[in-house]
DNA sequence: CTGCATCCGGGCCGATACTG
DNA sequence: CAGTATCGGCCCGGATGCAG
């Protein structure tokens, strides 16, 4: 990208991850290591060649390495970039009320809003573990100790099943919906929601994804 | 701008200020409503159209307004764009050691590297009145009653007067820079300097500019 | 003078075909 | 699997025109 030339941190940052796509394999790196593979599949929409250009500018600038095993990886600066890309998305929060009707989505995306919801350790938060099935594969939604974490594939036993499409889902998870509302968007629910709304903080912190 | 089409936060957002030049837009205004030709001023490179058209788009989605007399306002939804800048900023202080040869810069920017280091109130901040001289024009950076706040314009009657470059000043500011440092990067100081380092927050709030 | 609109050249982006 | 090559089209940048 042609640079601002502007003495500017936001000019600056710009030129360096301004580039259209830049962010969103971010977003990918964001969540672990990932093959080439691996990233264009999480990246509905982008070309072969712009992925490749895009990597090779951002090992260059120091955003990320590569690995010995063909996996991309976020540096310790790169990883700076997790409160710009939470900042962005918590900022959009009021535009994801619904899918697009061609809106791409994978499983896997879901743990942005998750961690944004259920971020922190809060002890009351109950043990509990949900299958997700939600996009092109199931996910797993633990609490433990305290903590929220987010994994691919399906819970050995699950305390609750959910499946329908992204927005009923989230809308559970972030309570704007309840269970009429969700199953309303295609959400059906197997087993105990009491406990889910447990999971979200006390004192209301999660507004910004509720709005 | 082409939309990403995935339904992710995101990609939501960057379909709406992931243009060029409109995250820039976001940040003239931060600082207040600005007419067209201000804008354009505080936006060196930009092009009369696209500052034009930007301006359009970022009224039809709701980021700002126009009002009566001509100036663009953030909603209050665009004032939202505050923490995303402001992040983008922060992840980019490696970069900003010095100016490329090339970069415009205006003054009132300063306003927001100034905002990062002495955000918040601190009472045992000590009243202190600045004038900057750097870029196009002489800048105030005032301390009362534990704030510090950014204004255009000189002083009445300044404690301490500091004249040159914008990365010198804010060497000088971020304490990265102690007065002969700043002096080789060709700034000049009338004052006493040891007010200057009790604005900064005690507990190294700002370590991300000092880094 | 301010606040844009129009026009045009160049570069970036998107889609697909192809290769080690 | 992990990219490279190519080409059409669109967006951007810069200059200029023009209405209130």
């Amino acid at each position: 990208m042609r640079s601002y030339r502007q003495y500017c941190g936001l000019a600056r940052a710009l030129d360096s991850v301004g580039d259209r796509w830049v962010l969103l394999i971010v977003r990918e790196l964001l969540v672990g290591p990932r093959r080439y593979n691996e990233l264009l599949d999480g990246l509905p929409g982008i070309a072969t060649n712009l992925l490749a250009e895009r990597l090779r500018e951002l090992e260059e600038i120091g955003v990320i390495t590569r690995h010995g095993d063909h996996t991309y990886v976020l540096t310790e600066w790169g990883q700076g970039l997790h409160d710009v890309v939470y900042a962005l998305g918590r900022w959009a929060a009021p535009l994801m009320d619904r899918p697009a009707p061609h809106d791409e989505f994978r499983s896997h995306w879901l743990s942005h809003p998750i961690h944004l919801l259920y971020e922190g350790v809060d002890r009351r938060r109950p043990k509990l573990s949900v299958e997700v099935n939600t996009g092109n594969a199931p996910m797993t939604i633990a609490s433990n100790a305290g903590r929220v974490s987010v994994m691919p594939g399906k819970p050995a036993s699950p305390d609750l099943v959910l499946a329908g499409p992204p927005d009923g889902i989230v809308g559970l998870l972030s309570g704007r919906l309840d269970r009429a509302g969700a199953a309303k968007r295609g959400v059906s629910v197997k087993g105990d929601l009491r406990k889910l709304a447990k999971l979200r903080p006390h004192r209301a912190t999660g507004a910004a994804l509720a709005t």
